[in-house]
RNA sequence: GGCCCCAUCGUCUAUCGGUUAGGACGACACCCUUUCAAGGUGUAGAGACGGGUUCGAUUCCCGUUGGGGCUACCA
C-alpha cells in the first residue's frame, strides 16, 4: 500500500439522476476512503455539453447527500480544466506520443462502415501519422482541422486489478484513439487521466464497463510520465432479466427509492452487499459505521449481481424496526402532514402518543409510506368499514350487536384504561357470553379500525383512548342496527 | 464480428483441495396468537458442460457453452 493516504474519487457525468450503479460505485469509494483515512473526492464530468445539465448535477449531489456520502475538498468540474487538458495534449504532441490526424469524422465513419460490411473490424490505419513534416505544416498553415490521436506503442498493456488480479490487452487491439477533438476539446479518456493525475488520485475504483478504457488510460499515464494509480473494477448491477439495469426494470434512480419510502441506511446497506462481502459468516443488517469498519478491497467480488427489490424491502423493514424512534418521527411526520392526517406540530405536541403509534405500525411496515397508510384509523373522526372485513367478522349482525353492546357497557362501567386489565375484562366477557376471545375481539377490531388487520386490539384501544373507543363501538352498534333492520 | 470480463440454490452470498456444499431474501409448512406483521422452527432449492492436474476437485489449468461489457471527434 502507498505510504500517503489514498485518494479516491467518484466521477459521474451529469446526464441524469444518480443511478443505483453509480451510487454503489460512490459508496465503495467513500467506504474505502473512510476506512483507510483517505480522501473521497467528487468530480463532475461535464465535458459533453450536449448531454450535461445542471439539474442532473444537482440530482447527483442530492442523491449522495441523501445516502450520507459526504465528499472531501472542492467538487471538481471537469469542464473547468480545459486549459490543462489541452496543455497535456500539446505535451503529448510535442513529445511525439501523439500526432495530428486530418481525417474527417465523415471519412472515418465511411471507412468504418466499409470495414464492417466487409466483415472486419475497423482500425485506424495511421495514414496521417505517415504524412511528412512539410505536408503537415502545409495543412496546418492552410487551416485544415485536425484531431490529436495517441500513437499506441507495440507490446502489451497490463495491470494488477484489485478485483480481477491481472488483466492484459495486446496493444495491437487498441486503436490509435483520439485525445483531442478538432474543436480542441478533450475526449473522455484523456480528460480523465489529466484530471486524475492533477487530483493525485491513487486508486481508481469504477464499474467494470471501464475495463476496456483502462489500457488506454494507462498508456496515457505512461506517456505523460505520471505515476500509475491502482485500479479496481467493480461488477455491474443488473436487472432481474440479467441485463444492465435500466428504466425497464422500474426504479433505477436512488431518488426513486427515497420517494418510495426506502431509508437511506437501508439503501446503503443493501448496495454495500452488491459486489462486496465481508466473507465468512456475517450479519447482513449493518449500520454505516459497521460497514466502514468491515469494508475492505479484499472482499470485492467479480460477478455481476441482480438488483432484488424484495430483499431491499426486507432490509428496509429491518432498519425501520431498529432505528431510533425519534429519528423515525422526524422522517415520517412530514409524510403524515402531507397525507392530511396531522401537522408536524400536532404530532410533536403529543409525542409520546405518536411514538407509541409508530412503534405499533413500524413492525408491520417495510416502506415508510406503509406506516402512513396504516395510520388513518387513528386520526380520522370515524372509520370506514372494509366490506370484506364486515362480511367476514360481522356475519351475524344481530349477534355481533349484542356482543359489542356488552363490550361498550363493560367499558363504560369501568374507569380504568390499562391494557392488561382491559384484556382481562374482555376475556372474562367473552367467557360469560360463551364465545372464544377471537369471536369477540375480531368484530371489535372492525368496530375500532374498520379493517381486519391492525396492531393488537388492546394497543389499538390504548392509542384510540377511552372516549374514542367507546364512541366507535357506539357507531358500530348503529351500523349493525341498520344492518339488522335492513335484513 | 473483434477484444475483454464473468459463471455455487430463483436472487444475494460462504467455502482460502478433503464440508451431510453453510447462511440470507423469496417460496412453502408449522409454532406463537385477538387479526396483520414481527419472531421462532422446519421443508424444497445450487457447484453450466467436457477434459485435464491431484490420492482427492465447487475450489487450480485448458476448452465448450451461456451471460455481460466495450468496440465514437459519448462519458
Amino acid at each position: 500500500m502507498t505510504a500517503s493516504p489514498p485518494r479516491l474519487r467518484f466521477a459521474p457525468s451529469p446526464t441524469g439522476f444518480l443511478h443505483v450503479g453509480g451510487a454503489r460505485t460512490a459508496l465503495f469509494n467513500w467506504l474505502l476512503a473512510r476506512r483507510t483515512g483517505g480522501k473521497f473526492l467528487l468530480r463532475v464530468e461535464d465535458t459533453d455539453k450536449a448531454r450535461s445539465t445542471d439539474d442532473s448535477t444537482r440530482a447527483i449531489f442530492e442523491g449522495l447527500e441523501w445516502l450520507g456520502l459526504d465528499w472531501d475538498e472542492e467538487v471538481v468540474f471537469q469542464g473547468a480544466n480545459l486549459d490543462r487538458h489541452r496543455a497535456d495534449a500539446a505535451k503529448l504532441l510535442a513529445s511525439g506520443k501523439a500526432y495530428r490526424c486530418f481525417c474527417t469524422a465523415d471519412e472515418i465513419a465511411q471507412r468504418r462502415a466499409a470495414a464492417e460490411s466487409a466483415g472486419g473490424a475497423f482500425t485506424y490505419d495511421r495514414r496521417c501519422d505517415k504524412l511528412d513534416a512539410a505536408e503537415i505544416d502545409r495543412r496546418v498553415a492552410a487551416g485544415s482541422p485536425f484531431v490529436l490521436r495517441f500513437r499506441v506503442p507495440d507490446g502489451e498493456t497490463a495491470w494488477h486489478d484489485l478485483v480481477h488480479e491481472r488483466i492484459s490487452f495486446p496493444n495491437k487491439d487498441i486503436d490509435d484513439f483520439v485525445i483531442l477533438r478538432s474543436d480542441a476539446t478533450p475526449i473522455y479518456n484523456h480528460a480523465v487521466v489529466s484530471d486524475d493525475i492533477a487530483m493525485g488520485i491513487t486508486l481508481v475504483m469504477r464499474g467494470d464497463d471501464h475495463i476496456s478504457n483502462t489500457p488506454k488510460q494507462i498508456l496515457l499515464y505512461e506517456a505523460l510520465g505520471a505515476t500509475l494509480p491502482q485500479f479496481a473494477h467493480l461488477p455491474m448491477i443488473h436487472g432481474t432479466d440479467g441485463k444492465k439495469l435500466s428504466k425497464r426494470h422500474g426504479a433505477t434512480a436512488v431518488g426513486d427509492y427515497q420517494h418510495l419510502g426506502i431509508l437511506a441506511p437501508a439503501m446503503v446497506n443493501f448496495l454495500a452487499l452488491m459486489g462486496w462481502s465481508p466473507g465468512g459468516d456475517f450479519e447482513e443488517v449493518m449500520t454505516l459505521d459497521q460497514l466502514i469498519h468491515a469494508f475492505s478491497s479484499d472482499g470485492l467480488l467479480r460477478k455481476a449481481s441482480v438488483f432484488d427489490t424484495k430483499k431491499l424491502e426486507w432490509m428496509n423493514g429491518q432498519h425501520l424496526a431498529k432505528m431510533p424512534i425519534a429519528e423515525l418521527e422526524s422522517l415520517v411526520a412530514p409524510r403524515f402532514e402531507k397525507a392530511g392526517l396531522a401537522t408536524v406540530a400536532e404530532l410533536a405536541a403529543r409525542r409520546d402518543w405518536f411514538h407509541h403509534l409508530l412503534e405499533q405500525l413500524r413492525v408491520r411496515s417495510r416502506l415508510i409510506d406503509e406506516i402512513v397508510a396504516q395510520a388513518a384509523p387513528y386520526f380520522a373522526e370515524s372509520v370506514t368499514y372494509d366490506p370484506e372485513a364486515v362480511a367476514k367478522q360481522w356475519k351475524d349482525p344481530a349477534a355481533t350487536l349484542t356482543l359489542l353492546t356488552a363490550v361498550r357497557e363493560a367499558l363504560e362501567a369501568h374507569a380504568g384504561w390499562d391494557p392488561l386489565l382491559l384484556e382481562e375484562m374482555m376475556r372474562a366477557l367473552a367467557e360469560s357470553k360463551g364465545v372464544g376471545a377471537g369471536k369477540l375481539l375480531q368484530p371489535l377490531r372492525i368496530a375500532l379500525v374498520g379493517v381486519s388487520a391492525s396492531p393488537g386490539i388492546f394497543d389499538v384501544m390504548l392509542i384510540l383512548g377511552r372516549d374514542r373507543t367507546i364512541a366507535r363501538i357506539a357507531a358500530a352498534e348503529r351500523r349493525l342496527r341498520e344492518m339488522v333492520a335492513g335484513a
